[in-house]
RNA sequence: GGCCGGUUCGUCUAGUCAGGUCCAGGACGCCAGGUUUUCAUCCUGGUAACACGGGUUCGAAUCCCGUACCGGCUACCA
């Protein structure tokens, strides 16, 4: 299997979605890792050859979330490299001029069939219960006619010449020799009519012409190597080795989908994943372990990752269990960084930031319940601005207005009176009142809490006064005095 | 329908190539308990799987055959 051929390895997104897409993302996973444990080089291929699918603005979204994540190319769109152009808008003469190669050869030929009785053609098929397949007919045109046709300036499109007889076998990584038998494989389109390549016809001459060694792409193109490995045969190019990876599912085991699951990398950006927990999620996935921990760097899967031992089996995109994962990565950070994350991805508004020592109190006690950065500011926003206090909320605890008052009132005596505004002390303090109105600590602590921070999950109470401080706590107690 | 691939706890998986140490181990989830003023963290314990049926063998999650189920592909999309 090793060669003594240098590694590369690429993915191509096609810039037809919103974001990076979370299946690529783990296909960019492997090559990297894979890039990066042989020395060789990671490259971005840009397969923009649909025009009628292109979006705005996608490439370069994709390209950003990649460096998000950490999964830094070497050659690219962006960045250039010795291989390019990167982009297949950009390089349609070099599909041309192979293709012209394969005709020449008789592994290819001219087709005029329109897309109307193509259309036709494959519904009789598929009524009669057949496998829809071209039928051919264009495949024996005489060489005069063709160039007649060519000539008048008929529309057309270059098809692959499929042999009729025979199998073509090909070996994957993750699964093995795989056959397919030549009659069934249809002759693909290679050169579409508007004069742009099929993927098939792309992928094979630029993954020839950039030396890729290693073609790592997702389960779903098994069935169309068989072309590719024609294509490769026809040209006299060497193989490249195939790795069909395992595809994410869906929880119905479908293929992730959108409709079923966030999928693109910036909606977990904006959820508050942090990338090196989708790392590692991912890498769960493509990179099992038997024991223990499964917390790891890219780095620690630099070393250990094997390519040979990649499950054959789709697995189901856990969200709660990267949630959890992300949990982990958030309470690993120290809290000034954390603090300055949130606030660099904008889940805390900037003018916040400015009192850096009071946020990152706040973040200190948020810390340890974050399981993405999203969720801070509706749990904390009661550190930063007034919230409105559910009446209903803080006399649940103690229903007995006059007890509850009584109480409460001796609470704001005793915090205003209070010499150092300071954990230990209040809870002192506070403590001691609950114990001389023989309140249960629930019914005494909660209505304090509901009653400053209108929730009734918050970090632990006596830091969190300390935290907001006497006239934030006072004023807030006095209110609910009120009720 | 056809072709190709897959099948170990709810989920991700270890074990399968070199059959016994696996009445199947770990992680997430869930449940219970501990810590506790809430939530969370943390700690302890628990729940739960070899798809099915035949073989081969002293012995099968592991090898062979068949069946079932799941998935992918079946475009001038990638």
């Amino acid at each position: 299997m090793s060669t003594n051929k240098s590694v590369r390895v690429r993915i191509a997104p096609s810039p037809t979605g919103e974001n990076l897409h979370i299946g690529h993302a783990n296909t960019a996973l492997v090559d990297y890792v894979f890039a990066k444990q042989n020395n060789g080089k990671f490259v971005i291929r840009i397969e923009d050859t649909d025009r009628t699918r292109f979006v705005e603005g996608s490439e370069e979204r994709i390209l950003e979330s990649l460096r998000w994540l950490g999964l830094n190319y070497d050659e690219g769109p962006d960045i250039g490299g010795d291989y390019g152009p990167y982009r297949q808008s950009d390089r349609l003469d070099l599909y041309k001029k192979y293709a012209k190669e394969l005709i020449d050869k008789g592994m290819a030929y001219y087709c005029f069939c329109t897309p109307e009785r193509l259309d036709k053609m494959r519904k009789e098929q598929q009524a009669r219960g057949e496998t829809p397949m071209y039928d051919g007919t264009c495949k024996h045109l005489s060489p005069e006619e063709v160039q007649q046709r060519l000539d008048s300036g008929q529309p057309h499109v270059i098809r692959l010449n499929v042999p009729d007889e025979g199998t073509t076998t090909f070996h994957d990584v993750v699964r093995g020799d795989i056959t397919f038998e030549n009659r069934l494989i249809d002759d693909q389109v290679l050169i579409k009519s508007d004069g742009f390549p099929t993927y098939h016809m792309a992928v094979v001459v630029d993954d020839h012409l950039m030396e890729i060694s290693h073609v790592i792409r997702g389960e779903d193109w098994i069935s169309s190597t068989p072309k590719h490995v024609l294509l490769y045969k026809a040209f006299g190019w060497e193989l490249p080795v195939f790795v069909h990876l395992p595809l994410l599912r869906n929880k119905d085991k479908s293929k992730l989908s959108k409709r079923k699951n966030p999928v693109w990398m910036s909606w977990y950006r904006e959820q508050g994943f942090l990338p090196q927990a989708i790392i590692n999620y991912l890498g769960t996935l493509i990179w099992p372990r038997a024991q223990g921990s499964e917390i790891f760097s890219l780095d620690e899967m630099i070393q250990g990752f094997d390519i040979n031992k990649i499950n054959p089996t789709g697995p189901i995109f856990d969200l709660e269990k990267l949630r959890w994962m992300n949990g982990v990565y958030i309470r690993s950070l120290q809290v000034s960084e954390l603090a300055s994350l949130l606030v660099s991805e904008g889940f805390v508004n900037e003018r916040y930031a400015k009192n850096s020592a009071y946020l990152e109190r706040v973040v200190e006690l948020a810390q340890e319940r974050l399981k993405v950065l999203s969720e801070f500011w509706d749990e904390n926003r009661f550190f930063f601005e007034d919230v409105a206090v559910d009446k209903e909320l803080v006399t649940s605890y103690l229903s007995d207005s006059s007890k509850r008052k009584e109480y409460l009132n001796e609470v704001v005596n005793a915090l205003e009176a209070l010499e150092l505004w300071e954990t230990e002390q209040i809870e002192k303090a506070l403590r001691e009142i609950q114990q001389k109105h023989e309140l249960k600590p629930r019914a005494a602590f909660m209505t304090i809490r509901a009653a400053v921070s209108g929730q009734t999950h918050t970090p632990p109470l006596f830091e969190m006064l300390e935290v907001l401080g006497r006239d934030v706590v006072l004023d807030r107690l006095i209110k609910a005095l009120d009720f």
